[in-house]
DNA sequence: GTTCCTGCAAATCCTTTGCAAGTTC
DNA sequence: GAACTTGCAAAGGATTTGCAGGAAC
């Protein structure tokens, strides 16, 4: 019962393995799906965790391997955070950007025209032309904050 | 030689060692007076390099351990970069982002105080109590914009 | 049957740690 | 002399690669 989207998005995914002339098996089935049907900004850990609870069998390598599949179809995107990599997906996706929570790690995503359209006009400045970015804020979230909970490591 | 600068970010980096009862050390000197001399956003290879030539003893290690120094002391930030570490000079510079060329590698600073803003008022919206970001702008520099050249990989 | 996939183990890459020898205080 | 440093080699963690057996087309 995927959604209308993660439907989509894996025909995407048969598509790109179509013209790659590519094979489908179970395993990129199970791990293609896991990753799309959530939301989370997940690490290869909790994929690879994910998709062994319906197919114990699914080796690391092979969530590797499908990441970057997924990531050259267009429908994942590599987070680094800190150290942290994580996945989250892509496909007609708003683009956005992220705060991320010190003490909890909890992620929120924010978008801002604004920011981009100042963006668009620095590069402009000194004629860069940007093909994209990052903009990550670290920091407390709102329940920590109030918590007073210290944070683990503070980011400049 | 050695800017007003450089000089009192020596001293800083002398307390420190005082303070936390460390010594200092040949090795030590060259890593540090290396680091604060330039004005690039160095790698530690880098860094090892320019070392040295001027003490060819040095190694990766102590560049690593000096670097750790550095970071604690304020002098140094690390920045990651499309999973590229590298290193800048921290004490008594505005704050600033970048943007990086991925064609040349070249990494420009910019700041905007009204990017700042909008970052302000959008934590705030949501509780979000900032404590640093990073914004790192991806695309190609005027030079490689202006030579067509292709760019190794595209960061959305 | 050929080509692609998979998991494992081994190999890499980057960074940290253990340790014996050398330095600083 | 006690405490700290250094470089090396070994250990770690994350990711990639080589390979033999298995699956898809």
């Amino acid at each position: 019962m995927g959604s209308a989207v993660s439907r989509e998005e894996k025909q995407i995914f048969a598509a790109y393995l179509t013209t790659h002339r590519l094979k489908r098996s179970e395993q990129r089935e199970v791990i293609v799906d896991t990753f799309l049907r959530s939301d989370r900004h997940l690490s290869v850990d909790d994929l690879l965790r994910l998709a062994q609870k319906r197919r114990p069998d699914v080796g690391r390598t092979t969530v590797y391997r499908t990441l970057k599949l997924l990531q050259a179809a267009g429908l994942a995107q590599e987070l680094d955070l800190q150290g942290e990599t994580r996945f989250e997906r892509e496909y007609k996706r708003e683009h956005h950007d992220h705060f991320i929570c010190n003490s909890c790690h909890a992620i929120f995503e924010f978008s801002s025209p604004d920011i981009e359209r100042l963006q668009d006009e620095i590069a402009a400045d000194i004629g860069f032309v940007i093909e994209g970015h990052r903009h990550h804020i670290f920091g407390l979230c709102r329940r920590c904050a109030s918590k007073g909970t210290p944070r683990e490591e503070a980011r400049r």
